[in-house]
DNA sequence: CTAAAGATGTCCT
DNA sequence: GGACATCTTTAGA
C-alpha cells in the first residue's frame, strides 16, 4: 500500500552523455525519468511526465534566442545542469540543460507525479490535493523547493537536485502537442508529456 | 533610465 | 473564461 514512502530509485543520476545531444530527443527521453530533490533528511521523487524543448540557435521562442545574457548564460554552458529562472514577479521554472557546451539547449520540466515525500510536497503546496501539487511547471518548483539557488546546480553530481531512472521502467507512450504560454515559435510540437497522465498540467 | 512583457497560478464569476 | 498578483530581465531611448 504505502508505496508512496518507498524511494523508486535504485541509479546512478543520468549522465552528462544524456544532456549532450539534441534538445528535443532529451525533452522527449525524460518522459518517465524520476526527478529527485533531497533536502537535509528529506527526499522528495517525482515521475517527470510533461517536458518542453527550447533550442537555442532555431528557436525563437527560446531565452537564448538572441545570445547570451546573465540569466541566460547556463543555457550556454555544459550540459546536464540547472536552469532555474524567475517569472511573473513569483514564480520559478526548472530545466535542464542540453547540447553541447557553446551551443545553448534547455528541457523546461513541466509536471512531474509525485512518488516520495508527499507529505513535505503538501505543506510547500498549502494544498492537500494530490493531481494539484506538481502538475505545473511553477507548482513543482514549489513542492521541490526549487529557487534560482539551484540555478547552474550540475545534475550529473548526486547531490540537492538530480534525475536518473527509475527502478522498474515502464513503456512510455509520448503525446506531442504545442509549447504553452508563448508567442514565436508556436507552431513547433515540441510539448512532450506521457499519453494519458492525471499529472500533465493541460490536455 | 524607463517601460513592458513574461516558458504561471489562483481566485473569481 | 478572465482579472490580477508581483518583480526580474531585457530592450530600447
Amino acid at each position: 500500500m504505502q508505496s508512496s514512502h518507498r524511494s523508486i530509485v535504485t541509479s546512478r543520476p543520468l549522465r552528462r552523455a544524456f544532456y549532450e545531444r539534441n534538445t528535443v530527443r532529451v525533452a522527449k527521453e525524460l518522459l518517465g525519468k524520476v526527478l529527485v530533490r533531497k533536502l537535509g533528511d528529506t527526499r522528495l521523487e517525482g515521475i517527470i511526465v510533461e517536458t518542453e524543448a527550447y533550442r537555442g540557435y532555431d528557436d525563437a521562442a527560446s531565452h537564448a534566442y538572441r545570445g547570451p545574457t546573465r540569466r541566460n548564460q547556463v543555457m550556454f554552458g555544459e550540459p546536464g545542469h540547472a536552469y532555474v529562472y524567475f517569472t511573473y514577479g513569483m514564480h520559478y521554472c526548472l530545466n535542464v540543460t542540453t547540447e553541447p557546451a557553446g551551443q545553448a539547449g534547455a528541457v523546461l520540466i513541466r509536471a512531474v507525479q509525485p512518488v516520495k515525500g508527499i507529505v513535505e510536497m503538501k505543506k510547500r503546496r498549502r494544498t492537500e490535493h494530490l493531481r494539484d501539487l506538481s502538475n505545473g511547471p511553477a507548482k513543482l518548483t514549489q513542492a521541490f523547493a526549487v529557487t534560482k539557488a539551484l540555478n547552474g546546480h550540475d545534475l550529473t553530481a548526486g547531490k540537492k537536485l538530480y534525475i536518473t531512472e527509475p527502478s522498474v521502467t515502464e513503456p512510455v507512450h509520448i503525446t506531442a502537442s504545442t509549447r504553452i504560454g508563448i508567442k514565436a515559435g508556436a507552431e513547433k510540437l515540441w510539448r512532450f508529456s506521457i499519453r494519458r497522465n492525471p499529472f500533465v498540467s493541460k490536455l
